[in-house]
DNA sequence: CAAATAGTGTCTCTTAGACAGTATTTG
DNA sequence: CAAATACTGTCTAAGAGACACTATTTG
């Protein structure tokens, strides 16, 4: 910014308080959805019970710090996730409470992450498939359909960008983890193999499969 | 965000400046550089003399109507011109008068738009090409280098996305706007018009060439 | 006519998609 | 062997790029 602040300090001017919200992505493996999680709250003075994961950044703060503190506190992930920033939402009147401006972020983890919260704090943390997290408090529904559109987009390029999936996969994990973040399966399952060879690096030793079918290579990101 | 105020006011918590910084994009018609305009300042505490025009945000004011602002007192711009929000820069030590979060913006202009503004105060505003737009003060290099990179995606799509062309336009109008824009020209003419024709509209009558050479068709954006 | 610019026809290469056919496992 | 899954070969269609060729202007 400019210094329009020229000779007048900058405690002169009103500020807003700044704000994160996060949308956590992952994959449930059960029914291969993609989810959001989302934060059970005692409804008090407001009207919705589940809202994204989020605070107010603190004095000084970094907007990734206040995001690792609010995932760590209320949802119990390790400090150590990547968010992205989505957008900032500014609406003066999106927070009834005053004039709150809310940085979104996106993150996306692989279940093994996601899946001992979710057995640890069922009645605080839940996970929502991504269509049916709708009618969310503030800005939220916004924050959600940015987040998904972000991941689509990544995924769209690369096989694996975020690491949803643990080393070492199969085609068919690979294939099932897009049908899940694009919401439909890959139009042909040989031009996606084709498509996505390229960027992954075959492993010896193969996966025995559980049920019947030809053993499938391993594969790991290049 | 979450209520972790809940039962204390949003006062009680310390909040930042916010600022907005603004990346105006132009072409210059007459080295068909892609340009960058910056303002003028007397660098009283401040080291650098140019910087991207910004300001901070008043109270309960939109980012949008922000960047507006500071477009209309500090550049001479309209005030109807659609920003497109990039990045927050919220190293709390970005800005040694305190602590302060800028939203970067872009927004690409027509020439028609541009040229009025540098012929009227050309001691306070200045076009730069983006390659000698370095050692700004601020995260303003990164702004810039993100504006642009923005910009190359958008032009990567569609012929005209920002309506940076008088309508109608020839094609070779067109290619020397991508060239501008993406810094080399397209790897082939004839694969370019192909590209493009799907996405534009022909104009009957046809553009007399000052020079030499078959009159080209004339198209508008589809 | 020469130079310059606009536009088309056509060839090659690559890629996506479709689809059939082959390969290798379990039960 | 049947069923299921993994993989490959091959055809077609679409698109990008290269390049030559045609078209229409100015001087």
């Amino acid at each position: 910014m400019d210094d329009d602040a020229q000779g007048r300090p900058l405690t002169a001017y009103p500020r807003p308080s700044v704000a994160v919200d996060t949308a956590v992505l992952a994959v449930r493996p059960t029914d291969g959805q993609l989810t959001v999680l989302l934060i059970r709250r005692e409804s008090r003075h407001l009207d919705q019970s589940e809202a994204l994961p989020g605070t107010f950044v603190h004095d000084r703060q970094r907007l990734a710090e206040a995001v690792a503190r609010s995932l760590d506190q209320k949802v119990g992930l390790p400090a150590d996730v990547v968010p992205e920033q989505l957008h900032v939402f500014d609406d003066p009147e999106r927070d009834s409470r005053g004039w709150v401006m809310s940085v979104a972020h996106v993150v996306a983890l692989p279940w093994r992450v996601v899946e001992p919260i979710l057995s640890a704090r069922p009645e605080v943390v839940v996970d929502r498939p991504i269509d049916r997290a709708r009618g969310l408090p503030f800005d939220h529904d916004d924050i959600v359909r940015r987040a998904v559109a972000w991941l689509r987009e990544r995924y769209a390029e690369r096989p694996d960008p975020a690491g949803l999936l643990d080393e070492p996969f199969t085609m068919r994990q690979l294939r099932e983890l897009h049908t899940a973040v694009a919401g439909e399966p890959p139009s042909s399952s040989d031009a996606f193999r084709r498509r996505m060879v390229d960027h992954l690096v075959a492993v010896k030793g193969e996966l025995l499969r559980g049920t019947v079918g030809k053993p499938a290579q391993l594969f790991r990101r290049r």
